[in-house]
DNA sequence: CCACCGTAAGTTGTCAGACAATCTGACAAG
DNA sequence: CTTGTCAGATTGTCTGACAACTTACGGTGG
């Protein structure tokens, strides 16, 4: 009872990644969807049996979807507990930012050496960002998510590609804390200057300097870090 | 329903990690050590029956260890192909030692402040290391387990569980690599005053100087990337 | 002899149901 | 008001099953 379906159909690339993705990456897909959203807010327990229920697909499923998103420090796992939701500490948002310090910092520092490549590449993202927020009519989650990209393209500029997964793990973690105050600070995306001058340091090969870019990206961070924590009303 | 028990209940160590653990995580410690002794070479599919029959587990159980696995880079899993131990190439070995480059690289600049807690860590890991070696009492694996929890703690430095995580990430990769070719290089762990010269540095506060910790450190970890990979006979 | 194709075996991906161990919360007893 | 106990809920794990897919084998035709 076979009928022979397109047989030598060499599909050029399937489809686009969302569509025959495996079932739990689509359910871990999913809830990292509704955790970046808001709509599973911090702390909030994720019941196996409901998701799977919920979802429509079994435990075992939905169990390693949360394997998942507890790999990805977006959710904690406690023996015989379950999983929950990550809450943001003030501890953690510091670490993360002394983490994205590393990384960022080491892709500013290759910026001579990265090819020409990976500079257009962090151009682009810049300008998909800034044209994002003076065009208005992105959403805030969509203004994030181009924010963040920019800073991962400061990581690809290393030409590492453990160096830029961790950076989006670090970034993943970032959206999550954001999106728990996601409503406080809509409109405090007026930071499209900042990476501007940030790029023109770096298109100067002023890097090192006192006032290089390599300091500029410390001081940005640093205030990036102090934002978050205050606005998650931490500390 | 607290006994009142030794109250400055300092305990001592409590019982070893893998005392209480869940079967999930036995597992994987299991075949992260036959994978780390070589028992499991390199390319080695992971067959899911097989393994839950020969450790008396369920296949979802090993199912959700492989998966731990491959989130820790030591397998990687192809859709309805199954897991298998990861084959380590030329590329990722490079990575690998450009990412512990930007770590380890963060925590040696970070040694003037980081604390004097961590700065004696550093000098004891350093310690272990080079008696071990002296003393040649202690096997193969040992060495290097201590040789990489020497760089591990160089990671420390930095104060960021994030950025600790993440190297010993790395060095689980290398383990993995170096266990490929344990028998080949069993005697090349000369290298005890090669890191007492970089701690050395360190003290003396010789960290950014054209003969610093820092460009030590670099070519360091670029002998030991030239080396894995001669080793492992790719390129 | 070689290339091609269809079938069969083996493995993974996923589901359904079940049970013991453990945690949580409430209720009764002192 | 504290303490002990119990029932409900949830997780951790097991067993069994089936469809989809990959791979290997053997037959057929040039």
């Amino acid at each position: 009872m076979s009928p022979s379906a397109p047989t030598s159909a060499r599909a050029p690339f399937a489809s686009l990644s969302v569509e025959h993705a495996s079932t739990v990456s689509r359910v871990a897909t999913e809830l990292r969807r509704a955790v970046f959203e808001g709509e599973l807010e911090s702390g909030t327990p994720l019941r196996e049996i409901a998701l799977a229920e919920s979802l429509g697909v079994s435990r075992p499923t939905v169990r390693e979807a949360l394997t998942v998103l507890v790999a990805e420090g977006l959710a904690t796992r406690e023996p015989h507990r379950g999983v929950t939701v990550a809450t943001p500490r003030a501890e953690s948002v510091r670490d993360v930012c002394r983490a994205r310090w590393v990384l960022e910092g080491a892709g500013v520092r290759a910026w001579a050496t990265a090819g020409d490549v990976r500079r257009q590449r962090v151009r682009e993202t810049l300008v998909a960002y800034t044209s994002a927020v003076r065009g208005g009519a992105a959403s805030y989650e969509e203004l994030n998510e181009r924010h963040l990209s920019f800073h991962v393209s400061l990581v690809e500029l290393t030409g590492s590609p453990r160096l830029v997964q961790m950076a989006e793990a670090l970034m993943d973690e970032l959206k999550l804390a954001l999106a728990q105050v996601d409503r406080l600070n809509r409109n405090a995306h007026n930071e499209a200057e900042s990476h501007e001058g940030l790029v023109e340091l770096l298109e100067a090969g002023d890097v090192d300097g006192p006032n290089g870019a390599y300091e500029f990206l410390r001081r940005h961070i640093d205030d990036a870090e102090v934002e978050v924590i205050e606005a998650l009303g931490l500390e």
